[in-house]
DNA sequence: AATATTACCCACAGAAATACTAGGTTGATC
DNA sequence: GATCAACCTAGTATTTCTGTGGGTAATATT
């Protein structure tokens, strides 16, 4: 599995801003309940995305979280590897060439570099706002 | 990570026993030790692949394993499905429509759909023969 | 000023998966 | 019968995943 529920999760939270983004701070608490999940678990997920910039957060009573650009500025890609920390299919490609001593002569290494090429390509070329229309990935 | 140690050790073994194709059965000590690989571990991989019928084995001395087809017989795709159990990129892909209850309003979930479309059609169009090749990827 | 609301911070914890290890049994060859 | 090698069952240390719990800081309303 490439993906957890960490990244699906904050890219679900990301489409559920963009599309209530004509009102000002969402709270999370109705996110998690219209959405079905863990608050707490959100809390950490939301904790990497405000400090990276990627949303608005205000403390308080009329506060919660907004988007800060249009929804076609955040790359799907963008957001995966904030929170996933990597989109790298095996573990030889995720950390540079340290992380396999055999990577120089290794028959298959080739495929995976080709393959990280390939995932990371396609999550580049998706935006939040695709995701917003409907059927038109 | 999509494709954990298991998936990776079978392909190596799978790439080494293409390689030595010429000789009758080699024993999984041999290739265990110049691929520096646990043989307990990789025994229990060589089950899987030995009882799906993609090698054949050979108990006593002299036996070992063998390929039963040429090398481009096998799809890389073919392997890792057996010994991965899915290539599936996010969990709510993987186990039908019954693994996520939000399937049918997901904004998400065509993003997924196509993710894994792309990956498998990746994995079924290279074979174990590519691989020897050298730089043709 | 008090209260309610909301983000933020820290630590922990149960469950599952990963990557093995240990020790034996069966089957084949010399 | 000795040796080799596949096969079988069980356990285990480590890590990752998916949270929970309890508190603090900031903002708004009363």
């Amino acid at each position: 599995m490439i993906v957890s529920t960490k990244g699906r999760y904050a890219l679900r939270v990301m489409v559920c801003l963009a599309q209530r983004s004509g009102e000002e701070y969402v709270p999370l608490k109705e996110i998690a309940e219209s959405e079905n999940m863990s608050q707490k678990y959100l809390e950490s997920i939301m904790a990497v995305l405000s400090k990276a910039g990627f949303v608005d957060a205000l403390h308080g009573k009329g506060g919660g979280y907004r988007l800060n650009r249009a929804p076609d500025g955040y790359t799907i890609g963008s957001i995966l590897k904030l929170t996933e920390g990597s989109l790298a299919a095996v573990s030889c490609t995720s950390q540079g060439p340290a992380a396999c001593s055999r990577s120089e002569c290794c028959q298959t290494k080739p495929m995976w570099d080709k393959l990280d090429k390939m995932i990371d390509e396609f999550f580049e070329g998706i935006t939040i706002a695709d995701l917003l229309k409907e059927n038109t990935l």
